[in-house]
DNA sequence: AAAACCGCTTGATTTAGGTCAAACCAAGTG
DNA sequence: CACTTGGTTTGACCTAAATCAAGCGGTTTT
């Protein structure tokens, strides 16, 4: 029984979690790598800004969000995050963690502790450089947001950030025409530099225009090379690329 | 002569550009890290978006700036690197480069094999953690962006960015009160997300409100406490926390 | 030295998205 | 079952910042 057991080399979520290549070997090594389990109910955190750093995390089933909190409580939504990818990166510099990391649904992560990890990366090349490619994707995905905050029109932050999860829908097996939104139009508001009521509207205007349906939560993408235009139209300004 | 010779170990720069703490022996491998400098004029890339990702750089002495550009021919700039700074953790995840960075004055870097990087790292435990607690702040900072563009009005964004700059020339030992900015208004206005013209209006409120004196490029910090003030207010709204 | 140019500032006007307010709609709950 | 409650939608209005436009020093060109 049980084959879904403790460890790594047979968790289907090894290619996007865990480098690909690795010998039967360093496979096994692999495996010592989760030392745990934990379960995250909805609405709690697997951590908060400030507790100490000795983990990294990777959602096994469930959906988290990551935000940072200000001092007058608001705070911004940094990223959403599901089934196979890391959270904790962030609290490496200080030792202790930079923001929140709230489950969204009932979830379970598997624990890294982050001192085996560099151990085994200091053994396992290829592991080392699978790690260094998660942070550099993870500082490459920021820059985009900066990019989607930076310049990017209400529609097109809403067709991106769509386009954005049934690209991870499909990388995971799911369907790519139906989805559900984990997450409150506040903390899609939040991450999208926007109000709750700017993305009802955004929402509304992409169903009357025939790109998707709305339902609450459930989304159909209906027209999803139309969702990929607009959300790279960037302004209505293009004329001064062609001058 | 040349007592400015090709090496860390004697680098005045090495507190924020390389780990405290190493060993004599460790330092000596440290050296072998940098094969080679590389001048970079005014204007000129280091690295664009595409390129091949061989290595690290870090700012010997000058001012970059690093920017992604849209098929529009718009560019959102990420972020301003000075002197000890590190650029091309972008390149790591794609082994090309997603980004361009662009010398605003001439400059000098150092270049660091990534190979080698990662050899060293594989060696030196107190290395291999400070490589990771850089990608680490830089995710960290660029979390910080996002917040700043996500939420932060016009005024805050200008002073967080003034104040920002002020922390890194305190800790490299310059004025903190006299600061000559590298970059355009243009450059700016890209990075906080605004327009030269309302970058330029905060400037002048910021004058007129004697916090800063505005002359050009050339920005003497009058009052930084209440700089830190105008960066921190986040909204009029604060009222909702209180209640 | 006039002219053309470039980056910056300032003013007038417009607009995308924020704010305020009301209604709507599931899902609990007494 | 009426009644909250909390998230969402929609409409009316407002404002911060964008856009449009003009002028202002420097600096380079001729």
């Amino acid at each position: 029984m049980s084959s879904n057991a403790n460890n790594c080399s047979s968790c289907n979520l090894r290619e996007l979690c865990l480098p690909v290549g690795l010998s039967a070997k360093e496979l096994e090594q692999l495996d010592a790598l989760v030392t745990t389990r934990k379960r995250i109910a909805r609405g709690a955190s697997l951590f908060r800004s400030g507790d100490p750093f000795t983990a990294l995390y990777a959602v096994r089933t469930g959906f988290f969000k990551t935000e940072l909190n200000t001092s007058d409580g608001r705070g911004q939504v940094t990223g959403f995050q599901m089934s196979g990818e890391l959270m904790g990166l962030d609290g490496i510099v200080q030792d202790h963690h930079n923001c929140d990391a709230v489950a969204l649904e009932d979830s379970e992560v598997c624990v890294m502790a982050f001192e085996r990890i560099e151990a085994l990366c200091r053994e396992f090349d290829v592991l080392q450089r699978h790690l260094h490619k998660v942070m550099s994707r993870e500082i490459v995905r920021d820059q985009g947001v900066m990019m989607l905050l930076g310049i990017m029109n209400a529609e097109e932050r809403v067709a991106s950030f769509l386009a954005n999860l049934v690209d991870r829908h499909k990388a995971r097996g799911f369907s790519s025409s139906e989805i559900v939104l984990r997450m409150s139009r506040r903390d899609i508001g939040s991450y999208l530099g926007m109000t709750i009521e700017t993305v009802s509207r955004v929402f509304s205007k992409l169903s009357q225009d025939g790109i998707v349906e709305v339902n609450q939560k459930h989304i159909r993408i209906c027209d999803p090379v139309q969702l990929i235009e607009r959300a790279h139209s960037i302004h209505a300004s293009n004329d001064k690329a062609l001058a």
